[in-house]
DNA sequence: TTGCGATGCGAACACTGTACGCACAGCGGA
DNA sequence: TCCGCTGTGCGTACAGTGTTCGCATCGCAA
């Protein structure tokens, strides 16, 4: 008899009334957020509704407006959130090119972590900051400005361009991927027969495809491979404009 | 009495019945995703649903579903339909340098004519290709493996994917302009202040905001000069890895 | 003329984000 | 002890969404 948690409740009689069990910690906007994000993490970016999100929370779906003023703004919060596990190395680091590329991959693992991410970056851009990117941004700006770059914002474009569009693209793939219920093997063996008939009549791009039909072993690291060679060669430029 | 186009008509009577004028050149594929693009062009990507849609075509919104299986690959068809806008120069250019800056702007400027272009990316990237995207990779391929490079698909991520992350943030940037109905100036002055007070304890962040007060005259200019300016570095990049 | 496959569409379903207003908890002051 | 106030939860409702289903109607082939 312990029950009846949170049904209706006709009744006027101060027996049968809910008694308001603290069973979590209350709502606030930090739970909210956690909660959103390990949501996201879980099932994707389209299966996040209000009404899942308050149930998973043991509550209504318009109790999260008192501490959430739209589900947009959730999203932006969210995303500052997640900014908070992108890790810059300090200013003073002594090798640049380390430094940087630490931060780059760290960017990356957790785009890759939270997929969703790339597609509120696609909406929301990183027009609002929240402390989260402010903190980033300027990690990354002293950073550049220790190293000495002449002109540290544009090299700051170079190498941030890079790494979100590579990140993104990968992100959008793997929820592809995820969407299909398969490892990501399995996907590709399973598109590339039509991949391949599509490309026909493309040359290079039937070559491309013949070569990845070899490398499906380990998807992953061939993932990570490219994202560190390419991302060497925009490092490579940066370095040039480096004085002396 | 011309009118009466989509009313219902209860009455079974022959001379009432609407006779079916044909003021749209019928309904099919094509002009729905033609008018698909327009639509998301003209209101952004959160204002096109499938019964506006229908109704711009003079139609219902099930009629659409004849013709395209569901609206995730109404998107896909738009986003290749506009890929076809992305113009590479040919494999025998003189200038490999030119060539590549071309195309990256070509992406650039039909990225920014289409600033929803990014959710989509963001949300099914680049995973089926439709055949004008597939042209376009096999364009670029072939430009890059003219030129010499000894890793072309290396080459290519590196280029492409920094064209893709500025491009992308700066449709989401414009999308949320475009939101507020001012101008870019009108937008960025109106956002400064809270911008600088938010950054007071972030120096080097504080200092390229009071920089950019500056600088709101032109806001167009700045930031095409941006993009050029942070490609030349992955250009620069690149060059190095050309044999001889 | 009959039949058939393709096309349009109204109604309906299961959801969505969110506004509104009521119910109640805790609390500071009378 | 009672009052009112403020902050929180939530049931209901509204306008809208993508999509399915089955029926009506069309042009065309037999």
């Amino acid at each position: 008899m312990a029950a009846a948690k949170s049904k209706p409740n006709p009744i006027p009689s101060v027996w049968a009334r809910p008694q308001r069990e603290p069973d979590q910690p209350a709502l606030s906007r930090d739970v909210i957020v956690r909660e959103a994000i390990a949501m996201l993490d879980a099932e994707g970016i389209e299966a996040l509704s209000m009404r899942k999100l308050g149930a998973r929370l043991n509550a209504g779906a318009t109790s999260l407006y008192r501490h959430v003023a739209t589900k947009d703004e959730l999203m932006e919060l969210a995303l500052d959130a997640v900014a908070a596990e992108i890790h810059v190395p300090p200013s003073d680091s002594p090798d640049w090119r380390a430094a940087v590329t630490e931060a780059a991959h760290s960017f990356r693992a957790t785009a890759l972590r939270h997929p969703w991410l790339s597609s509120v970056l696609g909406q929301a851009g990183l027009a609002y900051l929240g402390p989260n990117l402010m903190a980033f941004s300027e990690r990354l700006a002293s950073l550049f400005i220790a190293v000495g770059f002449p002109d540290p914002s544009g090299a700051i474009d170079a190498v941030l361009s890079y790494t979100i569009g590579m990140s993104t693209t990968e992100a959008a793939w793997l929820s592809t991927v995820a969407r299909s219920g398969e490892t990501e093997a399995e996907f590709i063996n399973r598109l590339l027969p039509a991949a391949q008939q599509a490309a026909a009549d493309h040359d290079h791009l039937a070559d491309s495809y013949r070569e990845a039909a070899v490398r499906t072993a380990d998807p992953v690291k061939l993932r990570d491979d490219k994202f560190a060679y390419a991302l060497e060669i925009v490092l490579d430029g940066l370095a040039l404009r480096l004085p002396d």
